[in-house]
DNA sequence: CATCTATGTTGACACATGTCGATATAGGTG
DNA sequence: CACCTATATCGACATGTGTCAACATAGATG
């Protein structure tokens, strides 16, 4: 089962701008202000261990996983509350307790949001 | 005691495969050694400085811009020049002397890897 | 050759970051 | 309540990173 679609990442009709954060990257040049806000996303992202985490849960069934789901990525458990702590003060991360266990899913706003930074302009001139 | 110039044809490691790394974030959860390469994309855009200088260079006329063109970031000059070195590094940039000016100009592959790996769909609309 | 501009390199430093062990907290189960 | 599991926090440490001043290098030009 490979080709779950396990998350809505882009709206075709762009019904909804909900991280209007930056352009895209080619369109102009980022502001100082611009570039903070984007670089704390990619900064999270700039990280193995994170990008890993962050890859388990945006795979995973659902879209969501427990912490014990992922957290075989060859560090102590420690770190991985660490790196899931910063990925959620990043935004690019929710958490949510059931029970004995807690889990992460992604924001779906700011892969968008990525997406958008990352595309080509539309042949501006 | 002059120095002998290291010939840039042996490629220093890293400035190259960066079009084939990795699937989509959200495919299936990152091998280590997919993530290393991936986060070091991610990484080398991390920093608000070197995300302005790339995005300059991206959104220059041309494609392409020299140094003078895009220093005004509001660091010293070493510490564009380290920047810029950094955004190579990471396969991010090439550069290229011209007479006085040295030109930087954006992999066209990369922009399409990082798009890919966001799961971005090519935006029809 | 002397000198100017443009860019890169070096060395040093303060600070951020990733990591772990120890410990704390939350919730389940007997 | 006592005990167990799952997750978070704390404290400490080594390493990485961004920054600058000083200097080096490359090319143009007089």
């Amino acid at each position: 089962m490979s080709n779950t679609k396990v998350l809505p990442l882009l709206e075709p009709e762009g019904t909804e701008a909900v991280a209007p954060c930056c352009p895209p990257l080619t369109e102009r040049p980022f502001t100082a202000e611009e570039a903070e806000t984007a670089a704390r996303m990619f900064k999270a992202l700039g990280d193995p261990v994170r990008l890993r985490l962050f890859s388990a849960v945006a795979s995973h069934e659902g879209g969501e996983a427990c912490v014990c789901d992922i957290s075989d990525v060859g560090v102590s458990q420690p770190t991985v509350s660490h790196h899931l702590k910063k990925l959620k003060e990043a935004g690019l991360l929710t958490s949510e307790r059931r029970g004995t266990w807690v889990y992460y899913r992604v924001e779906p706003s700011v892969l968008a949001a990525m997406g958008r930074l990352l595309a080509v302009a539309p042949t501006a001139a």
